[in-house]
DNA sequence: TTCCAGAGGTTAATATATTAACATGTCAAT
DNA sequence: ATTGACATGTTAATATATTAACCTCTGGAA
């Protein structure tokens, strides 16, 4: 049924969002390392506030690690990736999927290694032979 | 020298965001049409303070149309697409741009059309001369 | 001509996000 | 054993985002 807004970011403020953000990328995070990664960080306590927040709110999870906690997105990261997708294709590339796909390969298309490039090529591939 | 932060999204609530985000993939919009994009909308009159209140900050501008005014982003397009982008690798797709792309034609690949799919093509045969 | 729909101007109330103070516990080093 | 670094628990103050009331203006329909 899909409640709950499929998007799990959108509903977040803008702290709360850079906060999300930063558990997202490091995958799971003490307070000390979202602080870290956080460029123009509030104090150590005000994070910790604002992780709590997100856990009630049913954003993030958290275990014990030793005397600290680590959090981490609740939704499956799948979910969140695609979710993260499709709201920039629908916001910023509505309709042109291709143009997004060249905007990444811009971006960092010098960058990448022989087996990605391999990987992305059997997407295309596959892609020409559904479209035929 | 890039300062205001380089993503002219980052800094704004849940709300703003939105409506920021509407706006967007409109191209350029009216109260109303801003309005009808939103699934969750407040009044119209609320709508209206939060675009007055972005073009304050300098998000986005308008211009009139009529006896109305129509809202913008006040970046650049494609600087407001780089960055979205830059940040959706940089939070979901750490060091692998390559899922990134194999999440977007799984999402859609189906439904690229030929012209598309051969831009895209073109784009990995440059990838794979600059990187050989 | 009157009236209504739909636009903008201004201002205030309210809700929420954000920050952080203060207190306590624990472990490791001295 | 004491101390300092680093962690959490709790609670409150503050800033900001969000909502919307109330007003005027204008153009077209009745």
């Amino acid at each position: 049924m899909m409640k709950k807004s499929e998007n799990p970011l959108r509903e977040l403020g803008r702290r709360e969002r850079q906060i999300v953000e930063a558990v997202v990328k490091l995958g799971e995070a003490s307070v000390s390392q979202v602080l870290d990664e956080i460029s123009d960080p509030p104090t150590y306590t005000s994070i910790r506030t604002m992780l709590q927040l997100l856990v009630k709110k049913g954003v993030l999870q958290f275990r014990d690690d030793g005397k600290r906690y680590l959090y981490k997105i609740k939704a499956n990261q799948d979910t969140v990736r695609t979710a993260a997708v499709k709201n920039l294709l629908a916001t910023f590339f509505p309709g042109s999927a291709s143009v997004a796909i060249a905007t990444i390969l811009d971006l960092v298309g010098d960058r990448l290694d022989s087996d990605e490039i391999d990987e992305i090529q059997q997407k295309i591939d596959h892609a020409k032979k559904e479209n035929r």
